[in-house]
DNA sequence: GCGCCGAGTTGATCCTGATCAAGGCGGCCA
DNA sequence: TGGCCGCCTTGATCAGGATCAACTCGGCGC
């Protein structure tokens, strides 16, 4: 039932994982390749970015990308796989703040502190292009359009990480994770309405400030309600909106 | 009890007020002078940022500074007074966001929509600089250390919204919240242990996600506990060093 | 085969904090 | 001066979701 990665499973989707693309070793869905593209630089920019890109992985599931404390040297762009960051408090009772797809870019809140502020943990085997963040900040005082680029990652994910902080129902919550889930995938040319949730009932549960059992519970109801369907961790949206009206309260007006 | 900015009664803070400092009209503690004077920077750049900042002002209290939707052009720095950011979703409830005060910046989440994503209010009469972000960003891929500072506060803000995700109970959001103002207060030079607090109890009952009810319980018991003294919004942190106990669950170890 | 283990589900009970309600206090304006 | 209105406080009740507990299921190692 909860078999990770069983590579005939997954229906549609390609298998989320963004293919290498051209020779020059650089992910066609990269997080950063549209920063070029789209300002109309090319192969030399690109070639810079190339420089300063390392492919990094496999990694398994449960290990660690960077740990709470490791000295911030670079970004992380997920090329495969899912990775959930999470804290810990001195009690040791462990905060997820957040689930990354391919094409996201994980550890720009290490910036500020210098060392990464959270452990980044693989739910699937993984793969990343680490980018080292004082050539790549040297870079962007070149390509006006990364800098942009990089700014605006930034404002994004402070953006994401202020619809968490309302205080919602349960299947509020829910409702809006599994669609801003759909929406991710599709964003990056996946299935909006059939994946699978690389993540336990525990870590969702985690995120969203909610017991593990409540978030069972709701998965439940919205299934007998024929909102979804869904067996172990693959997942179907069958009614979209229907989730996106349950789950308005979060989005902004 | 309440009287908005009591000029005389707040005792040891010179008023939190940043001090417009040299002759060319930069303030002595803004939220950039520092990028330029710690790299080693001096007139020269200093003068090409006050190029590009805008002193405005006065709002007073209730007045918006940005309202949600409005086109995204410039960042703002607090140079007196506070702020609170909040959100609306369709029902018309309200989110605060965070509050700001003298030496911080309000606006960066605008970045990634190009538009504001929030209403900004003044809580107090309060003056900014505004910075054109089109300008600074210029500006920042010509001197290294504007550029990382503007990554450093981006990203310094995304790790302050996560401290907001976790669950805990109201006693550790109160005093958390607390203890963070009052670091915030000493960072910009302001006392430590007495100061003003320039919010409703709603407001602050909101941004911690309790109802106003409980925050007044709260605080009422905190004051019987011989934590803090309390009268209106004049506050006083008897036992910081308790306060920071009961709120360092929602502290990173 | 057996037993262990972790993930997930379901049921019963409890508790924190929301909600409803009432009243005090001070500011402001007619 | 009186009356209104917001903000704050305090008390009583309620409810959503946490917690505790039991059970299933599938995988895995011995």
């Amino acid at each position: 039932m909860q078999s990770k990665q069983p590579a005939g499973r997954l229906p549609e989707p390609p298998s989320p994982m963004a293919d290498d693309g051209d020779a020059s070793r650089f992910c066609g869905t990269c997080a950063f390749s549209s920063a070029c593209v789209a300002a109309g630089y090319q192969k030399p920019e690109l070639a810079e970015l190339h420089c300063l890109v390392e492919h990094v992985g496999p990694f398994h599931a449960g290990e660690h990308i960077f740990r709470t404390g490791d000295p911030f040297r670079a970004i992380f762009a997920v090329r495969g796989g899912t990775v959930k960051t999470r804290m810990s408090d001195r009690e040791g009772r462990e905060q997820v703040l957040g689930f990354y797809l391919p094409g996201e870019v994980i550890g720009l809140n290490a910036i500020y502190p210098e060392h990464f502020p959270c452990d980044a943990v693989a739910l699937d085997t993984s793969y990343f292009c680490r980018f080292s963040f004082p050539a790549m900040s040297a870079l962007a005082a070149r390509i006006p359009a990364l800098q942009k680029h990089l700014f605006r990652l930034l404002s994004k994910e402070l953006g994401s990480a202020s619809l968490l902080a309302g205080d919602h129902s349960a299947d509020e919550r829910v409702a809006a994770f599994l669609m801003e889930l759909s929406g991710r995938y599709a964003a990056r040319g996946f299935s909006a309405n059939r994946f699978h949730l690389s993540m336990s009932r525990g870590d969702i549960a985690n995120y969203l400030r909610l017991a593990a059992e409540t978030v069972s519970r709701v998965l439940t109801r919205f299934r007998s309600q024929g909102l979804i369907q869904i067996e172990g961790r693959e997942l179907e949206l069958l009614d979209p909106p229907g989730l996106r009206g349950l789950g308005q309260g979060l989005l902004p007006e």
